[in-house]
DNA sequence: GTCTATAATGAGATAGAC
DNA sequence: GTCTATCTCATTATAGAC
């Protein structure tokens, strides 16, 4: 690790850093953590295995880089939520923000997918300190305009979780879609349109969630 | 493998057969494929690592067992989908009956997560012989609800994909769940009534998606 | 049928030349 | 800074005794 006097990293390193960095990105995306290895990260950047190990601490070190680098994007549309716009807008919004944002980075997606699905062992203080209180934030703008009378009676982190699972299931799932939209060229308009419906109609709800039965 | 002759297998080998595999579920959903080990798995089930071996050819052999069995489970309640009931009522009873199986089978949620995560490398079969059919069936089924006036317009099969991202959320991003809503007993409730609320909504929209902007 | 011991492979990490 | 060669350990799988 060059860091002893003056430590201003080089444009080939900050370079390398980033090449690895994106290589490193696609591989744990497709394999999970476990399931990547130094050599095919090594093989995708086009360096040799030590050379990647001069430039970063280890396996691990790379994973966690990546994914603290990530939280910042992902919670980027969710900031973006204006509590003094109109309510309905700004949730419709904040749903094509994701939807497009996973279209995008579908790899980034899959990195986050597979660390929360287990468990979250490597990101779990991420989640605490960066995820948890924008959540609560932006939970509470919800619930006031709920109180406000601006929305139908709604529950604001259950609406965020499904925006999530929905938009995300794209980038996720992608293999299973594909099966089943066969090689349809993008699903992307129709999945914003659905959404657009399906939120919207929740949103427009005149009031009272009546009971189904 | 015993298979000679008589292929009948014992009340012991069933019996060891389904330790391993429950073990199996647990150790694979926890930690995906390659995360998960013959010592774990031989641990978990109380066996030695290789007797797991006697009654399965290898590890890929126990994933791909827990997947195929996993799949007719999996896909029980959209076989349930009645075309001749009431449309509102069997599509929200649908989304019941997928959330509440998420709640009580959340490492076969995650198993199959996994599987889809990573490109469906190993039941990508599965997914065209199974899956596809009768999701192409029940989607001819709401869009017959649809034609008939029965239900809004709507898209079956993003609607589809909207109703297994929702519910599978929680089992899947569980360790995220946790984290936002703090040590909160069960969310299943108000996710229940959430959901109802959501799908009730896009489901009673009176008529023609009108464009949000 | 089940175990102990061990072979064979794969993968993370390091030494030392260039 | 980067490479070749190598070390070490974890992990899958097998051999052979009981």
């Amino acid at each position: 690790m060059p860091d002893s006097p003056a430590k201003k990293p080089s444009r080939i390193q900050q370079r390398n850093r980033r090449v690895i960095l994106d290589a490193a990105l696609e591989v744990f995306s497709k394999h999970g953590y476990r399931g990547a290895t130094l050599d095919q990260i090594a093989a995708e950047a086009g360096l040799s295995k030590p050379n990647i190990l001069y430039y970063f601490e280890g396996k691990e070190d790379i994973h966690v880089t990546l994914l603290s680098q990530l939280m910042d994007t992902w919670l980027d549309p969710l900031v973006a939520l204006d509590p003094d716009g109109d309510p309905r807008r700004e949730i419709l919004d904040y749903v094509d923000r994701k939807l497009t944002m996973a279209g995008e980075l579908p790899r980034e997606s899959r990195l986050f997918a597979n660390e929360i699905l287990q468990g979250a062992p490597r990101i779990s203080p991420e989640l605490h300190s960066h995820l948890k209180p924008l959540f609560d934030e932006k939970c509470a703008v919800i619930a006031g305009w709920v109180e406000a009378g601006k929305l139908p009676p709604l529950d604001p982190q259950h609406l965020l979780f499904s925006i999530w699972a929905t938009t995300q299931h794209y980038a996720d799932f992608e293999a299973q879609a594909q099966v089943l939209l066969g090689a349809e060229t993008n699903p992307q308009p129709r999945a914003a349109a659905h959404l657009r419906a399906m939120f919207g109609a929740l949103l427009a709800q005149p009031s009272g969630a009546a009971s189904v039965h």
